[in-house]
DNA sequence: CGTTATGTACACCAATCAGTGTGCTTAACC
DNA sequence: GGTTAAGCACACTGATTGGTGTACATAACG
């Protein structure tokens, strides 16, 4: 009679709880947002005892802060690194990567909608989306160097704004707006960048 | 001995609470969000009774949808009819115009913020955010066809992306993007519009 | 083996929130 | 002056929330 058998395939759901209350995180602070994600529907999603999640993350807005920290690694994955693409080609290839899929509507950058939906400009979680934004304008800058733009932190700041429009328009719209983004894009780095 | 004086200059409240409810409204849910602004710091700020606020607005919903409605009126006021402008300096002037004051910080376009932190693509405040966008989009194409631009519609549609650009970008980074916006939509209009 | 993390179940708390019920007061209008 | 609509005070409900307390179970490791 022991209750050993309760994980979805059989197993106890032992072990692995920080990760899968993370990975719980990513899926429900992006379909509902922060705000409307509790932590008792976090903690079913992720399999993990409320009392777990809590040794793991002493409050959630800590928990919100991780989950930011998060896509750190991802910075735009793989589009920088391409060394198949010369690196103007790099720089409007970013704007074909955030359509993930048809059925997934409006995606929305984890960061801005944290922006939004954590009024304190001092929570930590607004720090980290700070960053990376910073971070990303930052690679894009490098990238428009290596092409040869003439002012390549503007172009970089300007492409960053771009993506940016795109995900906010998006959402708002319930439509992809990052075709639009690409157009404008090309036209910015065709003036930038002398051939 | 009686209750009569409570307002702030000693006047009773009194008859026009639909306005003052209104009024809270756009300061309250601007300065702190939808979601972080309760039905009872709502009814204290624009000193009304709850039983009151509850008589002209049966709903949270319901006020939140009138809220974003009152902005329709003053779409990008004086931007658009502004006959001292030539049509394409009436295209640049737009980016002007959001810089409200030096210490109110991160505005952020209020449609944007609703169509974030209201998750039911449903949400008739939604609809009502969708719509004011494609408005502002449809002005923008207006203005940019009587500036004589080849493709009208599609300057406006980018112009509008980069207002939102500009919005989410403001939030985020805490400073001000819309210089680097109204950049870009000197370089598009130039591009746009045959001299 | 025994110890130590790690995880679990479940009840519980205090706060907050949207929304009501009730009875009373006041201003406006005829 | 009397009727009517608008507003008010205030207590209250029911649901949800973030977060704890407690006692127990199990897996890993030496």
């Amino acid at each position: 009679m022991t209750e050993l058998e309760k994980g979805p395939q059989g197993r106890r759901r032992g072990r692995g709880a920080r990760e899968r209350i993370l990975s719980a995180s990513q899926q429900l602070f992006r379909e509902q947002g922060i705000g409307h994600t509790g932590m008792d529907q976090l903690c079913a999603v992720a399999q993990v005892s409320k009392r777990t999640a809590y040794q793991h993350f002493s409050t959630k807005d800590e928990l919100v802060t991780e989950y930011l920290r998060r896509f750190d690694p991802d910075v735009l994955p793989g589009v920088f690194d391409n060394s198949e693409l010369t690196p103007r080609e790099r720089l409007l290839a970013v704007f074909d990567v955030p359509t993930t899929g048809p059925d997934d509507l409006t995606p929305l950058c984890p960061y801005i909608a944290a922006a939004v939906e954590l009024n304190d400009p001092q929570h930590p979680a607004r720090r980290q989306a700070h960053d990376y934004k910073r971070a990303i304008a930052a690679r894009l800058a490098d990238t428009a160097r290596e092409a040869g733009a003439a002012d390549p932190e503007q172009l970089g700041e300007q492409l960053a704004l771009l993506l940016d429009g795109a995900a906010a328009r998006t959402r708002v719209l319930n439509a992809d707006a990052f075709r639009t983004a690409a157009a404008i894009a090309a036209v910015l780095v065709d003036a930038a960048i002398p051939r």
